[in-house]
DNA sequence: TGTAAACCTGTGAGCTGGACACAGGTCAAG
DNA sequence: CTTGACCTGTGTCCAGCTCACAGGTTTACA
């Protein structure tokens, strides 16, 4: 199977596979005779499994690790319990940040509803930002 | 005044400072014996609204385009209104994504609980990835 | 049989917003 | 005069892909 066909099968681009198969996550095998490579039903379901770990947060070099584990033989279960603690603390680090950007956005554009332009001034570029930065809490 | 000088004056780090100055947004003079940069005050005002911008989303791109606006003369108010209306989407979306991932993860954390470590085997990777991928939604 | 267009491939580079490594310059203490 | 601490600019690296490109392959049609 080469790039194209399995990456349609999973729903992803074949740059996305190429770049699966480019930091090792997937092993093809290289045709002798045009180079192409040739996916096994195998890397098939190491890709299916990617894209599971992906969606629960789990970045490429974890799932490097999962498939390390796996590979020995041994349970990678004790590494993804592990993994994900730290992945759910992140993606709760990034909810709180983004959840905070999200609120000034929305009283920046609010508080900026009745005010002029101006053209820049002295050492004010812009007046909205520069006041807003400067508003009471 | 010279990188560390001015990066520590606004609480950030030099390499921030240098990083501004790489892609255009700071423009200091070369020092002509030691080839030091030298910020003038100018340069720490462009620097503080940089910070604020920041702080309000806006990409170094973006802040690219505010300076260019005002750097001619122009309001850039209304560049600024149209592209904190992107940011602001995007953030949105940023923070709908994040927010589903948290859900997702939690409820995986949750239901792993009680399931045991699993050595690999067959096409199953890991059990408690592999299994939580073909759970009911 | 030829051939031209459409499609496919691998590899290399680019993106954000800095952080880090490194070789060399500068300056005060001794 | 030298040692060591500190400072500098420049180049490279990070995730997780995506895009550009040159060339190989297959198909449509004459």
């Amino acid at each position: 199977m080469q790039v194209r066909q399995l990456a349609e099968m999973l729903g992803v681009s074949p740059d996305t596979v190429r770049y699966y198969t480019r930091i090792g996550l997937l092993e093809p095998k290289k045709s002798i005779d045009n180079g192409y490579k040739f996916y096994s039903p195998n890397d098939q379901n190491r890709l299916r499994f990617i894209l599971s770990a992906r969606d629960l947060g789990f970045s490429v070099d974890d799932i490097k690790q999962i498939f390390h584990k796996a590979d020995e033989g041994e349970s990678p279960c004790p590494t993804v319990r592990r993994l994900i603690d730290n992945r759910l603390h992140e993606t709760e680090q990034r909810f709180q940040d983004t959840l905070r950007l999200r609120a000034r956005m929305h009283v920046a554009v609010e508080s900026w509803g009745d005010k002029p332009d101006k053209r820049p001034s002295g050492n004010v570029i812009c007046h909205l930002i520069d006041d807003f930065n400067k508003m009471p809490e």
